[in-house]
DNA sequence: TAAGATTTGGTGCAACCGTACCAATATAGG
DNA sequence: CCTATATTGGTACGGTTGCACCAAATCTTA
């Protein structure tokens, strides 16, 4: 057997070229020979890891995808061994704003993707398990699990993310405004 | 003086072509060629009437809002002579929600100029007037003149919109998201 | 060491891109 | 009718795109 590469890493690599391409310029900027450029290696060695330019994005978007949920993991277990619903929840909401580089650019990336999720059959299916498990995380941490509000919670959070991306709002606001759904929740019933 | 022309109809129904492949494809299926095709007109036509390829895409954007407001107007205009708060304020928000497939079709293609919006100050000016008026028009609409009310029902219906967009969310349920927080922002003060 | 599969490099091609350019055409005023 | 000018048509060009293809190089195992 020749030699052996670590393909993990060399598509991540990659990948992360794609991200900042895509987060920059849209979709239409992460073309091979630029990806490759932007990432320092021949545009051969795309076609090698990924194969088509489609194979390529798909590619990027899974780790991209990956490595947000291992973040966001990551930041609700620092929250300790018995943390209280309260925090988790908001822990959680606050995963979709663009709060560091890393969200931020992650949300940017999805964004350029956002209307190829819509119109291509590959994509469609990523996203479409998802969500509903979320929702239901989000029902369960709110108090009397309140459905409505937990789906509410939840799109005004993704909203705010879009105003933060757009630079319509900052995010001691954004914050501020969960906050304060947060305490009209978790508020004793009288 | 030569033959006249409709300046503002030929503008439009070339507009109309870029928005049907932005809905579909992305800005990056808005090539001068296959918007000529999509519009039945020959290339060179585009370039009489929108210059370079950059001045379409803000041309076809502009009467895209342009149509978007008017519309909402009517709509709104539609409530009658003195209509209460609650339903001008429902009628709004439902406004941003692709109920139909003008609105759906408006929505689907300002996604696709989404991430064009925060690295192109063109556009970036573009829409950095009009959130606050709609956002203080919200508020106002709101009993007690609630702003944290206001900013995150916005916020949440735009959220809506994305999930719409996405088939992740049928029609029936946002509304029903909506009415539900309309319910009690609504609710008589004990 | 030999072998053979894995990994690279570079290049070529057909298709498409945006747009500049030049003629031809059509029509409203004189 | 005639002419000036708004409008259209078609094309050509330099550049970029995705990808297929062929050789060379590299390293592990037998």
């Amino acid at each position: 057997m020749p030699r052996q590469v670590d393909h993990e890493a060399r598509r991540r690599h990659i990948a992360a070229a794609v991200w900042r391409l895509a987060a920059s310029g849209g979709l239409e900027d992460a073309t091979i020979r630029r990806v490759a450029a932007e990432a320092g290696v021949p545009a051969r060695q795309l076609q090698y890891y990924f194969g088509t330019r489609e194979d390529l994005l798909l590619g990027a978007l899974e780790l991209l995808n990956r490595d947000g949920e291992a973040e966001a993991r990551e930041r609700v277990a620092a929250l300790g061994q018995e943390p209280e619903p309260r925090d988790v929840l908001r822990s959680v909401l606050l995963e979709f704003l663009p709060l560091d580089e890393s969200r931020r650019q992650r949300h940017l990336v999805h964004m350029a993707y956002f209307v190829r999720f819509m119109t291509e059959d590959a994509l469609r299916d990523r996203i479409r398990d998802a969500p509903p498990e979320l929702e239901d995380l989000i029902a369960m941490l709110l108090p009397e699990g309140r459905r409505d509000e937990a789906d509410f919670l939840l799109a005004g959070t993704t909203g705010l993310q879009g105003q933060m991306l757009l630079g319509q709002l900052r995010a001691e606001r954004a914050i501020e405004l969960i906050d304060r759904q947060l305490d009209r929740l978790f508020a004793p019933v009288d």
